[in-house]
DNA sequence: CAGCGAGATCAAAACGATTCAAATGGGTTA
DNA sequence: TAACCCATTTGAATCGTTTTGATCTCGCTG
């Protein structure tokens, strides 16, 4: 087990050379009070008489006292932070989520430390590593791999953790999600109204259970439509973003037969095939019907309006923040609860056929 | 209170975890040597013989250490975290440039903490103090108000900044900017080229100086084009996003005489105009022609392919980021740097007119 | 006046790591 | 044999906070 954090910038090699900053024994000083006091009067200042409480603000006040909370950590033994591990931050959809997460944590007087994990297991590792340096307070994950092995590192430190946009198998942990089973029915089954055959899912890494619940849902719809499974066309792209998008749709473009609808794993492909498209001179909706996923805001906005199933993002953060502050909070006898919420299709031209 | 969330933790702990963690004593004990060893086999493992290494590896390996982070930094007087803190992280161009900084600190093996204003004050305070609290190794931030008081916090702790997109005034400390002026009189400049005269500049808070600098660019380009100021008509939207851009879209349409080159203070402004225009059958860019900024993936992909001015966002992130590490590191005699980038204007359908 | 409880304050002991000076032990040299 | 050295290892101090019992000072009751 590698230390998350090597040591990398000028490390103090000198100690006591950088100016350590105001500490609570200054503040005693200034108050002509003990240390206890200092800290009684921050933390239970109902214990103290009102004008050595007004004292000690007024010496915190003149010297800008902020309390150092690795020590209060280190007494208390964990911190006041939560750990978000995301798959990806610059798409919108986790933004989103990282959002109304950051909210609700807020609200409990909690920070979030937001991470990155570019869907890449390396990173993942490194910042659930970081998560259990810091022993943060809880996390909120939402894991790159389906195993999901790397959560150990939480579970040994006894760090609860909710999955986000995960289901948790087993009763593992809480977690929040959208039924993506239903998501890719709903999205598959309006291409199969809109009286198209030849259907395509293109998704992104079979590597997530999103993707392949998606692809669950649409070949669900398939069958209820009567439409044989072997007829949909799978691509898979790499990663989940604009420019795997536009590389996907290229590829889509040299199958025979053509598809003629076509569901995306996530807006975000989907905007990068729109883009392929259009480039081509293939028109949208008529030559081939778009579907895409989460509804990001850009979705309403793009060259052809698109169709999305949506997902209530920053709802979920704020959810699987609740339920893990509830966890934390919690009596012994916490039962992990998996609050699912329902995707809506949300049709617009991109999917609509004029006959 | 404390007691009572300790105990909430372990629904799937195995009996014989204790409520906190494995420490440095657990690992000596079962190496059988003394604490000042573990720590020497994790820090200064050249001090060691290979045996000894070994053995105190393998306890580690075996009881799932993780050091606290916590103790470390108490002992060390600062963390190895950066503090982001950007104005809203729901923006891909702000996603960006925290993307770029993750990367580039995780490269010198400190972790970065993301945190996100929403343009709001007391959001701004809140996330100061928690960097103050932390003791951050140093902070890259977007400041929402202009006169940026709320970073005394931080210079009274002496944790360095550097400003992300905003210029540092005076010489109070580094930052990476783009040249906002320049990109302002780039966009209408642009506009007025393609013989618009009624030009509009769709403006974010005016308090954000970025919105400030790209008006005064749109003035100089129409001062250069021999256009009055006074015909400019300038409406400011509450915040800079899809939202706030679909009611600023709405409420230039009832302006009249009607502007027919729209210059907006960014992307997500602009491809809320966007929106406006396209469900009020107003055409782009033959009606109207549409500038935005930042070019983010999803201008390329919009209804009408948005017209943009680049920001570099990750590149600015990873210099900030580096620029920090290197006051941070630096000897005492640093100088503070102003590192400007360059603007530049990308050409899409939303303002080419056709005669 | 002795005794007592309440209110206010404090001294000291944690918490978990790092670090420095000192101790240990084995080998070499004078 | 004594003196010294080097490589390892360790005890103890330290960082800034919170918390726990102890102390001290009142004012009140019996």
């Amino acid at each position: 087990m590698t230390a998350a954090l090597q040591a990398g910038v000028g490390v103090t090699d000198r100690p006591g050379n950088r100016s350590r900053g105001v500490s609570i024994k200054d503040v005693a000083r200034a108050a002509d009070v003990s240390v206890a006091t200092v800290s009684n009067a921050l933390n239970h200042p109902e214990l103290l008489s009102a004008d050595t409480h007004a004292r000690v603000m007024r010496a915190v006040e003149k010297l800008g006292y902020v309390r150092s909370e690795s020590a209060r950590q280190l007494r208390a033994g964990q911190s006041r932070m939560l750990g978000l591990l995301a798959l990806d931050m610059r798409n919108p959809f986790f933004g989103g989520m990282a959002h109304g997460a950051e909210q609700a944590a807020r609200a409990d007087g909690l920070g979030v430390m937001l991470c990155d994990s570019s869907q890449d297991l390396a990173a993942e590792e490194f910042y659930l590593g970081l998560f259990a340096e810091q022993r943060v307070r809880g996390a909120l994950v939402t894991p790159t791999d389906s195993s999901a092995t790397s959560l150990s590192v939480l579970r040994r430190h006894g760090i609860p953790y909710v999955f986000l946009d995960r289901v948790a198998s087993g009763d593992e942990a809480c977690s929040v999600s959208v039924d993506d089973v239903t998501g890719g029915r709903l999205a598959v089954g309006h291409l199969l109204e809109q009286g198209h055959r030849d259907i395509a899912y293109l998704s992104g890494p079979m590597s997530l259970p999103q993707c392949r619940d998606r692809r669950t849902g649409a070949l669900q719809a398939c069958d209820e439509a009567g439409v044989d499974h072997d007829t949909v066309t799978v691509v898979e792209a790499e990663r989940l973003d604009v420019e795997a998008g536009r590389d996907a749709g290229s590829r889509l473009l040299g199958r025979s037969p053509r598809p003629t609808g076509v569901f995306c794993a996530n807006d975000l492909i989907a905007l990068g095939v729109l883009q392929t498209l259009v480039a081509a001179g293939v028109a949208v909706p008529d030559d081939i019907a778009l579907v895409g996923y989460d509804d990001i805001d850009f979705a309403a906005a793009a060259a052809v309006p698109l169709t999305s199933v949506r997902q209530p993002a920053a709802q979920m953060g704020a959810t699987a923040t609740e339920l893990l502050v509830r966890e934390i909070a919690g009596d012994e006898q916490h039962v992990h609860e998996n609050v699912e919420f329902a995707p809506e299709l949300v049709v617009r031209r991109s999917s609509i056929t004029r006959h």
